[in-house]
DNA sequence: TTGTACGCGTTATCAC
DNA sequence: GTGATAACGCGTACAA
C-alpha cells in the first residue's frame, strides 16, 4: 500500500539502513553519490516516513494529551491555543479531549491517551481520580495539572491565586459601598470554585461585613437561573454579585435581562474569567482575568522538561490574576 | 520498562497469541481456565495494551486530524467541540491543529498528521495547497473540507450558504431603510469571505442600491481599525455595516467605542458569525449564525464513512445560516 | 561507507 | 484450544 523505506532502498539500489541514515541526517556515513540517489528515490516515490513505526521503536510519540474540563470555557480555549502553539514549535502534537468535569470520562481519557503512548499529559483535573493520578506520578510519567489543584497530590501544577484575586475584587465592591454582596458558583466540587468562594468570605470577614448563606449560591448551570431568581427575591436582595466563571456570567446576563435588572446601575457585577468582549459591551464588565497564554506556556514547559527527563519540582506555579475595573462596578453605594 | 503482552503470557503460563486472543475477546478459542489465568495476570501486572504497536499492525490509529484555521474563532471552537464529541463516542481521538490561515503551516500539518498515520483529516482549508489536496483525494485518503470551499477541488465539504445568508441580511438592512451599507471582511483570500461579499453586492444590485467600492473594506485585522476610520471619515459615512466575522466584529466594537458611535442608534450592525453573548449585551447584536454543532456532526460522519470504506460523494453539504434580528439593527432609516 | 540481522509490541496464520 | 512464527515499518549495533 503505502511506500516504505524498503521501497526507497530498492529504488535507490541501497539498503534500508542507508535510507534510514539519510533520513536521520547522518550524512557522514554516506557518499555524496548515494545521498543524491536516496534523495531522488524519496522524491520519486513520494515517500513519507511512518511515525508510528518510529514511535514503536523509539518509545516516543511526540504527542501529548490535553484533558480539558470543557473547551467551551474561553479560558480553556485560550490555554489550549497557547499549548498547541508551544508544542507545535517543538515538533509535537497535542490531542485535546473534553472531560466535561466527569471523573469517569477523565479516567477513560487518561487510560486511552496512555495506551496511545502519548509522551505526557496536561490535565485540568476533576480531582476525583486520585489513585490514578498518584499512579502516574509514582511511575514518573510526565504530568502537569492545570487550573485546579488536587489536595492529596504533590504534582507540578499551574494555577492562579483564586482566593486572593477574589478577595481583592470583593474588597473593591466593599470600597464602593456595597454591603449586600452575593457570589454565584457552580457546584463546589472543584478547588477553584472553593477558593473563589473562600476569598469572597475572607474579604467580607476582614471588612466586618456579615456573611449570609443565602448570598452564596452554588449549583449546576441548568438551575442557576432559578437560584438567581430566589436570590433576587430575598427581602434584601444583593446590590452586587460575583459570577465565578464565564458560564455563570452568561446565566446572570440572561437573568438580568429577563428581570430588567440594569447591570452597573442596580447591580454591581464582577466576573471571574476571561471574557472576550468584556471591555467593549455596554456596560463594560469588570473582570478578574487569568493569564491564560503565560499559563499555557509554563505548563507546556513543565511537561516538556519532564519528557526530557529533567527534574521538575512537584509544586504549584501560581500566577496572579488581573482585576480590570469597568463600568459594571462603577456605581458606588452610599 | 512497561509491561508487554509477553510479560502477561509468561505470568499466566500461556503464549502471547493466547493473550492476544483474550484481549480481542475471541473467547471461543479458549478454555474457561486459561481465560481466568490471563485475566488474573493482566490485573496483577496492571497491563495496558500498546495502541502504537497495534496501529502498526492494523494500519489504523483511531486518530483523526483536524486542521482548523484558528481555534480562537468561536465558530471553530464550537465545531471542534462537536467533532471531538462525535469521535470520542466512536472511540477515536482528534488531534487539533491551528494553521492560522498560513498555507505553509497547513502543508506542514497535513504532512505531519499523515506521517502520524491518522485515519483521516478534517480541514478548514487555506485553499492554497491544491496539489496536496488533490494528491490525498486521488489516493482515496479520507478527507472532509470544512467551512471553506476549494474551487479546483471535488471533495466532500461541509459549508454554509454564505452568499444567500448575507444577501438576506443586507436585504433586511435595506428594508429598514438603509442605503449606505458597508461591509468589512478580512483579506479576500478565502471562499467564505468572497461569498459573503458577493452576497452583499447581489443584495444591493437586486435592490438598485449603488455599489460603492469605498464601502467595501477588506484588510488584515491589524489594520482594520484604520480602515474603519477611513470608512467613517467619508463624506457620506455608512449608516449600516456588515462585519464578516467575529474578529472583524471585535474591531468594529473597538472602533465604535473609541469614536463614540452608538451601535443600533447611529449605526446598524450585523455580524456574520456565532457570538456567545450576542443576545445578552446592550444593544443586542443581530447575527448570522452558523449551525456549528450540526456541521461538525455531519463532517465527522462523512469522514468516518470514508474511513470505513463507504462511498462518499465529493459534493458540498450546504447548511443554512440563521439570521437573528436584534437591537443592533432595530432602528429604521426614513 | 554500506549491508545484515534483530528488536519494538502487536496481530494473523497456521500447525499441532 | 493453544502456540510458534512471520509480518508491520523503522532504528541501530555490528559486521563487512
Amino acid at each position: 500500500m503505502a511506500i516504505t523505506m524498503a521501497d526507497v532502498a530498492k529504488r535507490a539500489g541501497v539498503s534500508k539502513s542507508t535510507v534510514s541514515q539519510y533520513l536521520n541526517k547522518r550524512y557522514e556515513y554516506m557518499s555524496q553519490e548515494t545521498r543524491v540517489k536516496v534523495e531522488a528515490a524519496i522524491k520519486d516515490l513520494g515517500y513519507q516516513p511512518n511515525h508510528i513505526a518510529r514511535s514503536l521503536k523509539q518509545k516516543r510519540t511526540s504527542m501529548v494529551g490535553i484533558i480539558v474540563a470543557n473547551i467551551m470555557h474561553r479560558y480553556s480555549t485560550e490555554v489550549c491555543r497557547s499549548l498547541e502553539d508551544y508544542f507545535n514549535d517543538h515538533d509535537m502534537n497535542a490531542i485535546i479531549c473534553n472531560a466535561d468535569n466527569d471523573p469517569e470520562k477523565e479516567r477513560k481519557y487518561i487510560e486511552m491517551l496512555r495506551a496511545k503512548q502519548v509522551d505526557g499529559l496536561i490535565i485540568f483535573p476533576t480531582g476525583q481520580n486520585v489513585e490514578l493520578y498518584q499512579n502516574m506520578l509514582k511511575n514518573g510519567y510526565p504530568v502537569v495539572f492545570m487550573d485546579r489543584k488536587v489536595k492529596e497530590i504533590m504534582a507540578p501544577s499551574v494555577v492562579v491565586n483564586n482566593k486572593e484575586a477574589t478577595m481583592r475584587a470583593v474588597e473593591h465592591l466593599i470600597e464602593m459601598g456595597h454591603k449586600k454582596i452575593a457570589i454565584a458558583t457552580e457546584s463546589l466540587t472543584i478547588s477553584t470554585r472553593l477558593e473563589r468562594r473562600q476569598g469572597y468570605m475572607d474579604a467580607l470577614k476582614e471588612n466586618n461585613v456579615p456573611i449570609l448563606e443565602e448570598y452564596m449560591i452554588s449549583t449546576e448551570i441548568n438551575s442557576m437561573g432559578s437560584e438567581l431568581e430566589n436570590l433576587f427575591s430575598l427581602q434584601e436582595p444583593p446590590t452586587a454579585l460575583v459570577a465565578a466563571n464565564d458560564l455563570v456570567f452568561l446565566e446572570v446576563l440572561k437573568f438580568a435581562k429577563a428581570s430588567r435588572i440594569k447591570i452597573g446601575e442596580q447591580l454591581g457585577l464582577i466576573v471571574f474569567d476571561n471574557i472576550p468582549f468584556a471591555d467593549l459591551v455596554s456596560p463594560s464588565v469588570t473582570t478578574i482575568s487569568q493569564p491564560s497564554q503565560e499559563m499555557g506556556l509554563k505548563a507546556a514547559e513543565l511537561l516538556l522538561k519532564q519528557i526530557n527527563k529533567e527534574e521538575v519540582n512537584p509544586v504549584d506555579t501560581v500566577f496572579s490574576c488581573e482585576l480590570y475595573l469597568r463600568e459594571s462596578t462603577k456605581r458606588s453605594i452610599e
